[in-house]
DNA sequence: CAATATTCCCACCAACTTACTAGGTTTAGA
DNA sequence: TCTAAACCTAGTAAGTTGGTGGGAATATTG
């Protein structure tokens, strides 16, 4: 029941970018060293994160990616969504909304999965990556912030 | 990130096996055929479920499986720990539970991680056989209660 | 213009997992 | 002894995971 390392990463990516973007593009090869993960691995993972709209890639020498949208506005389910697919434990059940089965009827296990997937939303959706990037900061083991 | 159908399969089947047992062991034909599953691969399934001492056997003619304990005291997240192996998401954390890795220092995620773990936790352990039971009776498409 | 640093794109791969099926053995009740 | 059940093991086709590798396109800098 892991997430893949791709929403792993992804995650852990996204939050690198947040941490370490001064208004210029990050190029993977410096999240990938940070973040110990292999450079062409990350570029499958960022291709996800580009076509589902959460960052901006920027060619050429010099170039990298940036966040699509500021930090605080983008959450941790959009970016599990965009690299593990449909965030659906149960046929029954995404997020908040139920799905009609052809057992709605007589399905004993329906409403539980509603009820944890809900749950699992209510986290997802309200935790932002600037969110990570704040808890880690409160620990004080990150790098300088931005506006020293 | 679906479950996978041996953890959907059985949840469904030992809810099946609450609502229809009568004090007698019920058999997997049974099941089988209520709940639409193969029924070799529903043997598998129990089997990891016997293992976990969630249900008993009873072999030979007028055989069958019943529950280890009553139905108020197997939670879903047994069951399914049972069928999909440990409920972790990240190897961060599991349940309420903080795991170390090499890189608890500087990781961004662990905390997420262990929030969703947490969350998730409360509803699989409080939510128990009886409960998915219950609900369903409360519907009203139910067959008959057992003390009719 | 040339060198360089980067994204981008695609093909491939080995290992593993999933969701079964099939065939047989053992056990116990009628 | 017949039969219905659990039990056990092996196989398997298709899909997923977690990568690697090669090269093309693109932008910056000297």
């Amino acid at each position: 029941m892991l997430i893949s390392t791709k929403g792993r990463y992804g995650l852990r990516s996204m939050a690198d970018l947040v941490l370490y973007a001064q208004n210029k593009p990050v190029p993977l090869r410096a999240i990938a060293e940070r973040q110990g993960i292999s450079e062409s691995y990350l570029e499958q993972v960022f291709a996800l994160l580009r076509k589902a709209g959460l960052v901006n890639a920027i060619r050429g020498s010099y170039g990298g990616y940036i966040l699509a949208r500021p930090a605080h506005q983008i959450t941790v389910g959009e970016v599990l969504q965009a690299l593990e697919g449909p965030l659906t434990l149960a046929n029954c059940a995404h997020g908040g909304t139920t799905i009609e089965c052809d057992k709605t009827d007589t399905c004993l296990t329906m409403s539980f999965w509603q009820e944890l997937s809900a749950k699992m939303d209510e986290v997802l959706s309200s935790t932002t990556l600037q969110d990570l990037v704040d808890r880690e900061r409160a620990t004080g083991k990150s790098p300088e912030p931005k506006d020293k």
